[in-house]
RNA sequence: GCUGCUGUAGCUCAGUGGUAGAGCGCGUCAUUGGUAAUGACGAGGUCGAGAGUUCAAUUCUCUCUAGCAGCACCA
């Protein structure tokens, strides 16, 4: 018989039979191995322990240490234990798919009764009991036509469409849970008792389309989390609770910032506090946008559809467009008109006003454009997603020699905007050509190549997002990295030379012939009102002084310090701080937890000592400690903070 | 938009086929206190909107609307 070479991780290597499976390797090692293993990994690809090895290999045996091969063998067997509990208890379900996913799995299921919440303890119980019987897990692999007949006796049309998508030559590997079966890649573990019996649970149902397309069967979707210990269980569970206290929806109305009514849905009532907030954000942008080179521009909400024609939203984007007729009582056309869902096209109005020379470029054109779109319903959430929102959009005119400069400078501009606004990860996602493009294949070399050299010579790592640019140019999206590890995409920069070409944007060049500029699209916070929401879940509430709508509140102890409460509020507010005062007849310590709630980075506490003394009491949100200052000092080091980042 | 769930006082939530309750908040009064809730009293609700069943609907049914979770979209 032929044998193979192993070499383990120590780099000692040993023969064994070919064909030799890593459940034999381990037993060869030893006996509490054998017991312990879950998974190999071998010549870097993660192992069953039954599969045979069939040539020399390098090998690394895995046991429930071994965190990432640990994670996805639980859940991966988690998810059939999960379809196999549903399944005994409503037969006629149907099983589809079910993979891993961050920190748990999901399953889809084709079932005529729809699950409850309550139902998910029942599915939960008939799991532990499922584990707990230990059974083996084994494997064979099968040809197409006895798995396709397999799946069609047993009533399972989402199994045998699957199949069918599956490359001929691929062999097909079937899975057993006792006598539970499943089509599956593997690996898995050895028998269902390795998996931490309380260590997962199950979270929620939602719908789900079956193979992501919304034209075909909504199916039954059930989420889980699971982890290779129960400490670590509790750990996700305290974090999600975590994130559920910094939405920034409950903390929109604790903090008095914005509400949202039913009359006008996916759009926001400012309250003065959120407007506060809203109004400092883009004063300190409009600094930065300017001293970046860009000039401001405005531009009309309402615009005929005839610009949406020429610009392609009237024939791409109308389903998501706000439409305004009006019907004047003595027109004889009715004027049909849209709600701006992009600024782009108006600014190619304004670049169209008279004669552009290649002198005028770059030219940067910058606006708080508030647009409209009809987003669907259900993508709607809080303030992230509206339907009425402004972004900080640019648009950048220029020749294409001159986009990585511009794209360099963007980056610059962007690292040191979201460092102000106190997030310092951010990811660069660089979407190259797609399938479906139009421009030669040398334009498309010399964009891409533009953009890839700009990213290097800022020296930010990026990932290549291949195929995923817009069919007219290559386009960079920015993610940023919350304070609980949450990913949102805010940033975007994007080369658009098809716009101009639409709307018939020329400049002179050196030659005396007008010749066509590049369009680059950019933002950087996205939008205010999804930025002052990340901005809210950021920092829980607890922003940054100078974006604090309420900076300070001066609390009297006892009403004979009125007098000096008032002076100190005038005070502070002749140094640009937010003060109020706070002279109710109610306790310090009342007031110091009201405003504590309230999220106010500064509470002064004045009594009689203070009034003495001309001294103020701190006592700074989050800290216990509180301490006692000149008034002069208080004052002088609170005008510091007040201060935006750009200003000091 | 799709699947499922939800809509009761400003907020968080009980509750019922015979037109409603708690805590917090709010108002009044008393209390002048030293860093996360002083006490007493009081006001406050077309029970999301419309239709149907019923002697009677906040409660049961349907439609609409908004929100929530996920999907599909996306700044």
């Amino acid at each position: 018989m032929a044998s193979v070479s192993l070499t383990f991780p120590d780099g000692n290597a040993r023969e064994y039979d070919a064909g030799v499976t890593a459940a034999q390797v381990a037993e060869s090692i030893s006996k509490s191995l054998a017991k312990k293993a879950i998974s190999a990994t071998v010549n870097g690809e993660h192992w069953d322990m039954q599969w045979p090895i069939d040539s020399d290999a390098s090998i690394a045996l895995h046991t429930m240490a071994d965190d990432e091969q640990a994670n996805e063998l639980v859940r991966h067997d988690l998810a059939h234990i999960m379809a196999r509990a549903v399944q005994e208890i409503w037969p006629d379900t149907k099983v589809t798919i079910g993979p891993v996913i961050k920190d748990g799995w999901y399953y889809d299921f084709d079932s005529k009764e729809s699950f409850t919440p309550e139902d998910l303890s029942v599915i939960e119980k008939k799991m532990r009991e499922i584990i707990n019987k230990r059974e083996p897990v084994r494997t064979e692999i099968w040809d197409r036509a006895r798995a396709i007949a397999h799946y069609e006796a047993n009533g399972e049309p989402y199994k045998v469409e699957l199949i069918e998508s599956i490359p001929g030559d691929e062999p097909l590997r079937m899975y057993w849970h006792g006598d539970w079966q499943d089509l599956c890649r593997g690996p898995h573990l050895q028998h269902t008792g390795q998996v931490p019996g309380d260590s997962f649970k199950l979270m929620s149902i939602a719908g789900a389309y079956w193979r992501g397309d919304s034209d075909r069967a909504m199916l039954q979707r059930i989420y889980g989390v699971a982890f290779t210990g129960k400490e670590k269980l509790k750990a996700h569970l305290n974090m999600l609770e975590e994130a559920a206290k910094r939405d920034h929806r409950k903390l929109g109305r604790e903090m008095d910032l914005f509400h949202m009514q039913e009359e006008a849905p996916g759009q926001i009532f400012w309250h003065p506090n959120g407007w506060s907030i809203y109004t400092e954000l883009q004063d300190y942008m409009r600094r930065k946008q300017r001293a970046a080179g860009y000039v401001e521009v405005n531009t009309p909400q309402v615009v005929d559809r005839k610009l949406w024609e020429a610009s392609g939203h009237w024939d791409k984007y109308q389903e998501h467009m706000f439409i305004v007729e009006v019907d004047e009582e003595h027109a004889r056309e009715k004027a049909i008109n849209a709600l701006k869902p992009m600024n782009c096209p108006c600014h190619v109005q304004i670049f169209n006003q008279g004669m552009k020379s290649y002198r005028d470029l770059p030219l940067r054109m910058a606006e708080f454009g508030s647009c409209s779109r009809y987003e669907p319903s259900g993508a709607l959430h809080g303030i992230m997603r509206v339907r009425g929102f402004t972004q900080d959009d640019g648009h950048i005119f220029c020749r294409e020699d001159q986009i990585e400069a511009e794209c360099a400078a963007f980056i610059t501009y962007l690292s040191s905007v979201y460092k102000d606004l106190g997030f310092d990860n951010f990811e660069i996602m660089f979407a190259t050509r797609p399938e479906k493009r139009v421009g030669s294949e040398e334009s498309w070399d010399h964009v891409e190549n533009a953009l890839e050299n700009a990213i290097k010579v800022a020296g930010h790592p990026y990932t290549l997002d291949e195929g995923e640019g817009a069919f007219y140019g290559p386009k960079l999206d920015f993610k940023l990295t919350d304070a609980i590890g949450r990913e949102w995409q805010c940033g975007t920069f994007q080369v658009d030379p098809n716009l101009p070409e639409r709307l018939d944007a020329t400049y002179v060049a050196e030659d005396g012939a007008k010749h066509r500029p590049y369009m680059l699209h950019r933002a950087c916070l996205g939008s205010f009102e999804r930025f002052i929401g990340i901005l809210i879940e950021n920092s829980a509430g607890k922003l940054p002084f100078w974006l604090a709508p309420r900076q300070v509140v001066v609390a009297s102890i006892i009403s004979d310090a009125d007098d000096y409460v008032h002076e100190v509020v005038a005070a502070l507010n002749a140094a640009g701080v937010r003060a109020e005062a706070d002279i109710r007849n109610e306790k310090i310590n009342y007031k110091v937890r009201e405003h504590s709630v309230g999220k106010v980075p500064v509470i002064l506490a004045v009594g009689a000592r203070e009034v003495e003394e001309r001294t103020l009491t701190v006592r700074r949100l989050g800290e216990k400690q509180t301490s006692v200052q000149g008034l002069d000092d208080v004052i002088a080091g609170l005008k510091v903070d007040a201060t935006p980042p750009d200003l000091r």
